[in-house]
RNA sequence: GCCAAGGUGGCGGAAUGGUAGACGCACAGGACUUAAAAUCCUGAGAGGGCCUAAAAACCUUCAUGUGAGUUCGAGUCUCACCCUUGGUACCA
């Protein structure tokens, strides 16, 4: 062991500790702001890999950044509202509060012992009631602006979790948190209006440096189609067919009409139809059906309703109404013109029943006019559910008046606390509603006949907002402070799980646009720059899990091999700025620890203080530079191995003693803890982590290597001073044996010389 | 099916259209050691040639999923195809 570092580790965090040295001080305007945000953890308990990976490769850029003389604002809390506490509590008899806070000091522990930098004089914690409070207050806006609404709807229930689930957290059919199939039931419940922001989250996109397929992800989760409305009149009735359709052009070719099974209009027209009884039980069929097996089984069912029909608004001829399940309550109108000519679906359907396939003129948009076509956009996405039937979360602050009409809670009784004598066994109905308190409490402050809300709200909620809360996390009097958010927002770089990029990203855009609708917050984009991480994966390349066996530990790592060789194995596995899947190897953390300890002996054989020779400063500065720039585009791998590099020649040619401080400068984002201690060792000044960045103005370079090619194909290299002329190039090319041999007597017809890079003959 | 991102040694991965395989792991040989570990040095894409007792050096061909193309020059750009991963799906 060439070095202790369980006493390293502990004597660099007491210092920065007794320094202070990571609170930002956002009022400071001599250096330029730079917000970098990792989401926040659940405090599930302990601090996994997936942490590690999260927390510890994001700390090296806030690191590089400060030593860049960046004001960094790099703020850690918990998302600490949630299930796993109150599964705790029906499983242990816990108290879902005291569950999570005691999970939260030991995992603030954790988070410190990886050498994080977080400013933990702003942290937040969603499940505290100064932090609540604020989640209700923004809730109340919305209501008022009439952007959270309570009405009955079809939603998504999981029967395991008794809650419903948004349509977010639905995940192949089944909950997206216990796995188990969803049913779908009629409930009324809090919605927020995510659709009317719809094309707004569309269109934001477009401005946004992040990778397509984030972008990509989302404008398919939105999923805008634009089309018509079309009428079919049932004829000797009042009744029409409104029907959906992206191609009315196609009307003419359209020979029958579709109706989902939950259509309202089979209610009214199912007496006149000849065959009820076959159409009940299609319906009472589809209806038994998960949505799963509904959309599992391509095979086209439906039932036609006899004795009705419908006129084309084009041909003016009758056609045949079905009910089938191909087509969905839930979108469009529930209804679909059938162009089996030109709709896959549709045309399996024909197939199946035997029905026509019409080759027909298209209609052009004046003729669809005319015929009462009705030009309008649809989305795919759905209203965000945010009630749940569950304890441990923000109570929605609504009360009913005696009528059963909500009002919100008004603001001086804000927070509106979750209260404690309640029963958390899920039963389907919400917990809280066993609270005699809450129910004491409503008719104290609003009166006899007033009673609660019970639900409380998605955890999504309180994590839509908290980046706006880290700017002023004791605020009293407001949810932030308006001067610092105009000058810290937006997020200058946000990172966190793929998983995130439809549910808790679009969440947060579309709460940040309704906050900014109101004047609230300065700013319509949460976050400039987005950065989904990767995976790391057990030793033997699956998923880690429990159940598999193939969980590691970075605990026992971290002992092993100290915290920054855990560090600098998750930099180097991969690179940062796009989401691979790494395998954890094992040798790997072995290797990183090797690499230290040859820092550390090299910075044995320091030497007194010399000048440093120009080729030393101008690798130094080449290395800076590079480090530099590949911290800007996440790419810590590449990073680490440029300090690599300088490392191998270091040793093959110690340096003087400045060069070595830059080396520990350039490694201490990296190895927080080692390069304090060899920081001192060295004589630096307070702590290597308050140094500056080594410049990356690189003294001029006066040669180098250029290849030669002739035709395209390497012949060999010349050593040649930058400045050369091409003339000058071809001349030290053609003097290579290699060349002439290539040439075989020819001149060559031109050449293509890229200074300091490569001399082309072309023949 | 549709959309997106990818496909480079035994492995993780490097390469603003300009010397492919940086850096590291694993591996092999050597030094040190009584021995091992650690450490240090050396080697290596695949094949062939030349010279050899053997090697090094040297020369050469083929190499970035497959096939075409653009270019003085392609891992990188274009087209087609194959495969992998992720997202999404009777969304009309």
């Amino acid at each position: 062991m060439a070095y202790d570092h369980r006493e390293i580790e502990k004597k660099a965090q007491e210092k920065w500790t007794g320094l202070d040295l990571y609170r930002a001080d956002l009022s400071d305007d001599t250096r330029e702001p730079y917000y970098l945000l990792a989401e926040f953890p659940y405090p599930s308990g302990d601090l996994h890999i997936g942490h590690w990976y999260a927390f510890a490769v994001t700390d090296i850029y806030a690191r590089m950044l400060r030593l860049r003389g960046r004001n960094v604002l790099f703020p850690i809390g918990f998302d600490a509202f949630g299930l796993p506490a109150e599964n705790a509590a029906i499983k242990h008899g816990l108290d879902p509060s005291e569950w999570t806070y005691k999970n939260i000091a030991r995992m603030r522990a954790q988070l410190i012992s990886m050498g994080a930098s977080f400013d933990w004089s702003k942290e937040v914690l969603t499940c505290d009631p100064g932090y609540y409070q604020w989640t209700q207050w923004l809730f109340t806006k919305l209501f008022e602006q009439g952007l959270a609404e309570r009405r009955a709807a079809p939603v998504k229930w999981c029967p395991k979790d008794q809650t419903v689930l948004a349509n977010e957290q639905v995940i192949d059919g089944r909950c997206e948190r216990c796995g188990t199939e969803v049913e779908e039931k009629r409930l009324t419940q809090w919605f927020l209006k995510i659709t009317d922001y719809a094309e707004r989250l569309l269109e934001g996109l477009a401005e946004l440096p992040w990778r397509e397929e984030i972008k990509e992800a989302q404008r398919a989760w939105i999923g805008k189609s634009e089309g018509a409305y079309l009428e079919f009149p049932i004829p000797h009735r009042d009744e029409k067919i409104k029907v959906f359709t992206t191609r009315p052009d196609t009307v003419y070719g359209a020979t029958y009409v579709v109706l989902a099974p939950e259509h309202p209009l089979l209610e009214t027209i199912l007496a006149s139809v000849q065959n009820v009884d076959a159409v009940r039980a299609y319906i009472r069929d589809t209806k038994r059906k998960t949505e799963r097996e509904r959309s599992e089984n391509k095979e086209k069912t439906g039932v036609k309703l006899e004795g009705v029909l419908a006129i084309n608004p084009a041909t003016k001829e009758e056609i045949p109404v079905y009910v089938a399940d191909y087509v969905l309550g839930s979108y469009g109108t529930g209804a679909v013109m059938a162009v089996p000519a030109h709709d896959e679906r549709d045309a399996e359907f024909a197939h199946a029943f035997n029905l026509p396939v019409l080759e027909a003129q298209p209609a052009s948009w004046d003729a669809i006019t005319m015929m009462g076509g009705e030009r309008v956009t649809h989305y795919r996405i759905r209203d965000w559910l945010v009630s749940r039937q569950r304890y441990w979360g923000c109570p929605i602050p609504i009360v009913y008046d005696p009528s059963g009409k909500p009002h919100a809670v008004p603001a001086e009784h804000l927070p509106w606390l979750l209260p404690t004598d309640v029963d958390f066994k899920p039963t389907g109905e919400a917990p809280l509603a066993s609270s005699k308190e809450l129910k004491e409490r409503v008719t104290r402050i609003f009166g006899e006949g007033w009673t609660p809300e019970y639900d409380t709200l998605d955890t999504f909620v309180d994590s839509s907002w908290y980046f706006f809360r880290y700017l002023d996390p004791k605020n009293p009097h407001d949810f932030s402070d308006a001067v610092l958010m105009k000058k810290w927002l937006p997020v200058d770089r946000y990172s966190g799980g793929s998983e995130h990029t439809t549910m808790h990203v679009l969440y947060a855009r579309f709460f940040t646009k309704a906050l900014y609708d109101l004047a609230l917050v300065p700013i319509e984009e949460p976050f400039h720059e987005r950065f989904n991480r990767g995976l790391i994966l057990g030793p033997d390349g699956q998923k880690m899990s429990k159940s598999k066996g193939n969980v590691v530990n970075p605990d026992d790592f971290v002992a092993t091999y100290g915290a920054d060789a855990v560090r600098l194995y998750l930099a180097f596995v991969g690179p940062y700025n796009e989401p691979g899947n790494y395998p954890w190897n094992l040798d790997g953390v072995a290797a990183m620890r090797k690499f230290l300890e040859r820092v550390v002996r090299l910075m044995e054989r320091a030497r007194e203080e010399a000048p440093t020779p120009d080729s030393v400063a101008e690798s130094v500065a080449r290395t800076s530079a590079k480090i530099a720039a590949d911290g800007d585009r996440f790419k810590f791998n590449t990073g680490i191995a440029a300090l690599m590099t300088l490392l191998n020649a270091f040793e093959d040619t110690p340096p003087p003693t400045a060069a070595l401080r830059a080396f520990i400068i350039m490694l201490a984002p990296f190895a927080p803890h080692l390069s304090e201690h060899l920081w001192e060792k060295l004589g630096g000044e307070g702590s290597v982590h308050q140094a500056s960045w080594p410049a990356a103005s690189r003294a001029t370079v006066q040669e180098s290597e250029v290849a030669v090619q002739v035709n395209g194909k390497r012949r060999g290299s010349v050593r040649l001073p930058l400045a050369a002329s091409e003339e000058d190039a071809a001349r030290a090319a053609r003097a290579l044996p290699a060349v002439t041999a290539a040439l075989a007597g020819k001149d060559p017809a031109r050449t293509v010389y890229v200074p300091g890079k490569i001399i082309n003959l072309v023949s």
